[in-house]
RNA sequence: GGCUGGAUGGCAGAGUGGUCAUGCAGCGGACUGCAACUCCGUGUACGCCGGUUCGAUUCCGACUCCAGCCU
């Protein structure tokens, strides 16, 4: 892995993961501060332009000092992708390092960070011609009929998949579909033949940090403040935007986001005003408690525990920075972000 | 004071003399192009006290509380 003697020319990465409102942004921008840093945000809803309240994505004052990239690069009426992101990220990642700095990839869709970090294979995009026929089938026999035909063309893959769960078996079949081959097949060729995009561990030295609040019922008041705020400062007004389009509709991964969905319904008339909070603030603790279920196992891990006192919403960010930047000088990579 | 109805797990809400409600929330987990997605797993609840019964959340009685009606 990392060579330490210094014959490791491999420029440093640093990610920095952590629940939704446990305080990434607040810590990545004290980071930038003091390292010579550029932020990449790792997250699939910021890249979404004109969802800004419900997404918190920073302030455009923040936005100026702080510049983040990879937000607003995608309508709405669009569906971004791991895929993609890959791709867009490991553009930024070289063009900030080939510039002499640090890329530091702050955000909370753990996916991407994984893709990112162990690579992903080659594989098909979606295709919605696909997708609309085997939803089809779906809608018509049920998943698990829809699983049995993936079993009859991949059975290691259908038997690594839940015969409801809807969108692996979708993806599954679309790829076999589309390739003529079974997923589980492509990648492990090429997990074999090195094709694909390649670890970023290959190419960088990566620290891996992660904001773990220590105290779940203080998080959970953090959210539902967090929500209110939003509904503050107009997030119902930004959904009644989005619906006035016209073009978008609750299929759409833009639409489907925390909250989002939870307004569109409350304006659809399908539930009361207080319902959609209760449901919004709801679905936020689920978003976070699966971000901290991606974090438990995660390896290399440098866990800092945030603590916020449940009355005021103080923390310890404070200590915790200067956590971050004890162990970033103690890794591998300190020569690089003394500088 | 009287009459009637009700009292079920954190919430909503079915039901039964012996066996599973269910939904939501919570908690745990999974995860290769929708991932803020999608999916999986997870609860000895039956107001209180007696009685009937082999067995009561379910039947009977008293009590407590709630709602409505009556005097």
């Amino acid at each position: 892995m990392v060579d330490n003697s210094g014959a490791d020319k491999r420029p440093p990465v640093i990610f920095l993961m952590g629940p939704t409102a446990s305080g990434k942004t607040d810590l990545a921008i004290a980071l930038c501060k003091v390292l010579p840093c550029d932020i990449i945000s790792v997250d699939s809803s910021q890249v979404y332009r004109s969802m800004d309240v419900g997404t918190a994505k920073p302030e455009p004052e923040v936005l100026r000092d702080s510049p983040h990239r990879l937000i607003d690069i995608c309508d709405p009426a669009d569906a971004y992708s791991v895929g993609e992101f890959l791709h867009d990220a490991r553009r930024e990642i070289d063009g900030i390092s080939a510039a002499g700095r640090i890329p530091l990839l702050v955000g909370g869709t753990m996916l991407y960070f994984k893709a990112l970090r162990e690579g992903i294979a080659d594989l098909p995009p979606a295709d919605e011609k696909i997708r609309g026929e085997i939803e089809q089938q779906a809608a018509d026999n049920g998943w698990p009929f829809v699983h049995a035909l993936l079993a009859e063309v991949d059975p290691e893959g259908a038997a690594a998949i839940h015969p409801n769960h809807s969108q692996r078996i979708s993806r599954a079949l679309e790829v076999y579909r589309v390739s003529g081959l079974p997923l589980t097949q492509l990648i492990k060729q090429q997990l074999q033949n090195g094709c694909g995009v390649a670890p970023l561990e290959k190419d960088y030295r990566i620290v891996q940090l992660a904001l773990i609040p220590t105290d779940r019922a203080a998080l959970h008041q953090r959210i539902e403040q967090r929500f209110d705020m939003m509904l503050n400062q107009g997030f119902v007004d930004e959904v009644k935007a989005l619906r006035q389009r016209g073009d978008l509709t609750t299929e759409l991964p833009a639409v489907r986001a925390v909250g989002y969905r939870q307004i569109w319904a409350y304006l659809d008339g399908e539930c009361t005003y207080d319902e959609m909070r209760a449901r919004g603030v709801a679905a936020t603790r689920q978003l976070a408690k699966r971000q901290l279920t991606w974090l438990r196992g995660w390896t290399d891990l440098h866990r800092l525990a945030i603590n916020f006192t449940q009355d005021d919403g103080a923390n310890n960010m404070g200590e915790i920075l200067s956590q971050a930047l004890e162990i970033l000088q103690s890794s591998p990579i300190y020569k690089d972000v003394a500088g």
